[in-house]
DNA sequence: ACAAGACTGTTGATGTGTCAACAGTTGATG
DNA sequence: CATCAACTGTTGACACATCAACAGTCTTGT
């Protein structure tokens, strides 16, 4: 085993329970949001949509829900299907779409988001407020060495696969 | 806007960092695995099957994984065909296969292992022990109330549904 | 001993995610 | 202005995840 000390082997389940911990969190939010029949995923574009009611392009809600352009498309599909979304030309640039919230999609957002906000703090119940702000600092800081690490793989990589062949 | 303190914003804030933060692990464990062509989903399948040298069925797969059994099947295939995993019948009970790393399966893990317990102390550069100690108690009161939330949800729609028709 | 129920693994339908390749559009550079 | 580069959204191939339904195979209770 290459954990030697207690403290790596701490810091080695404690990845293994930050990855635990968001799979039940998003588990759980299936839950919440299977009486409205939508996916955490569909929520997470109509959330978006929600704080920018003038709309997005289909790569503005790419880039800002960090998932590829491909998988937009099919996102916004199914939820124009359903009329909580809607794909508008923009005049200036025939490439793009505005995507933006239906009256409906609207609707339903506004009753969902107290539930999901109550959920959220709740959550936290038994959690001082102290604990939240290191962990909010100490996740960021997860954040950071994950890129970080993953960069230096791709490079070492990419350097061994020039050397290679 | 529901969240009416500080506090329940940063709580919000702590939710979504955890979703985030969790979401990049995943991506940079994914340039870690990529070397070996295995995806995460795999690796952990073949690292449990690691701890667990005498085999196991799929549903010990599944329960241990908290994945579908279904999803089982295709992810033993895979491996399978790449002559990482083996199936061997059961002698005593035909309706399980007793899934179980080859040699070739074994040496590769052996490879990955260490630089994954590496990367995983190196993840929590910067943050002390007593702050891992903190984490690990939180994220647990987390997995716990994530469940709690989501179990009072499917019950109320349960009735929902029964008073409804 | 036998019917009823529980369990195992597979399949097919569907949603979500990736990537590579494409067609069309726009912008920048010569 | 003409070309080249960059960008947008879509498609198809694949992996991964769920669920419902199924066929076999135990197990249990009477």
């Amino acid at each position: 085993m290459s954990l030697n000390s207690r403290s790596q082997q701490q810091r080695y389940e404690a990845m293994l329970q930050l990855l635990r911990s968001s799979d039940t969190l998003w588990n759980a939010s299936h839950a919440l949001f299977e009486r409205w029949d939508l996916s955490p995923s569909q929520f997470n574009v109509m959330n978006l949509l929600h704080n920018n009611s003038e709309g997005l392009s289909q790569s503005d809600l790419s880039r800002q829900l960090v998932v590829h352009r491909s998988n937009i498309t099919g996102l916004v599909d199914r939820l124009e299907k359903r009329n909580l979304v809607k794909r508008t030309a923009v005049p200036g640039d025939r490439r793009l779409y505005n995507v933006a919230l239906t009256p409906q999609g609207s609707t339903i957002m506004e009753e969902i988001l107290p539930l999901y906000h109550e959920s959220a703090v709740r959550l936290w119940e038994g959690v001082t407020d102290d604990r939240i702000q290191a962990l909010l600092s100490d996740l960021e800081s997860v954040i950071q060495q994950s890129q970080t690490i993953a960069r230096e793989l791709s490079e070492s990589s990419a350097t061994a696969q020039r050397k290679g062949k």
